[in-house]
DNA sequence: CTGAGATACCTTGACAGGTGAGGTATATCG
DNA sequence: CGATATACCTCACCTGTCAAGGTATCTCAG
């Protein structure tokens, strides 16, 4: 994976509160997304992925249970609770926050002619 | 402060290092200096500054000296390495990669009229 | 029928970075 | 003399990530 876990560190929720706004779903196909749409270059590993599943029910932040499909493994569908929209809006908000401070304490210096 | 330290981990050592491009500098300096461009809403707490020193300089991205200031307190100076510059500038390249690839997660969505 | 592979779930233990709380020492000012 | 600011440091704890391991079902090739 090309992007260092502690980067990535309090962005994990957030990343699969924004699939759920889309609709329910299970752990598996949310994974499968997110490795898509970053062009696989990216993916929640599993153990990450179930762990914050654990953490977002406790925190009433989304719902969960048994899809009923008789036939194939069985899915454990996730929804997000009305708490976990506005979560959802928060942490956005704090991420945005969390950008610009960063940028400006990492990029208020002299600029001698940089590449890219 | 504002801002998680979930999400500042991995950008501690960076923020360290776009400092000490400046020139030499100590602790409690830049970490004064963070405070101010930021205009007080964020700082780095000293146990993290100083564990991040550490670690900063066991991997030979910065090195350090006493000053010699015959009056108040003794100050422990650190000047960033050649390594520490490669360093510093695959930390920037990789933070500008993960914040794309979070955002191209997070906001791919409907876009419902956003405020701000 | 058997084995491989994909789908789909889960848990455990180790690890690393941030942080609260505590400590030291010096200079200045009232 | 005590408070405050400067300036350094360490320890124990917490939390999130992840490698490794495990379970079960279905499909498809041989």
């Amino acid at each position: 994976m090309s992007i260092a876990s502690d980067l990535i560190r309090g962005t994990t929720d957030m990343m699969i509160l924004a699939h759920l706004l889309e609709g329910d779903s299970y752990g598996y196909d949310i994974n499968k997304s997110i490795r898509m749409r970053t062009g696989d270059r990216f993916e929640l590993k599993e153990a990450t992925l179930y762990t914050a599943f654990r953490r977002l029910e406790q925190q009433g932040y989304i719902s969960s249970y048994w899809g009923d499909e008789g036939s194939g493994a069985r899915r454990r569908y996730y929804t997000i609770t009305s708490p976990g929209r506005k979560a959802y809006i928060a942490s956005v908000r704090e991420w945005e926050n969390a950008k610009a401070l960063i940028d400006s304490i990492i990029q208020p210096h002299s600029n001698d002619s940089k590449d890219e």
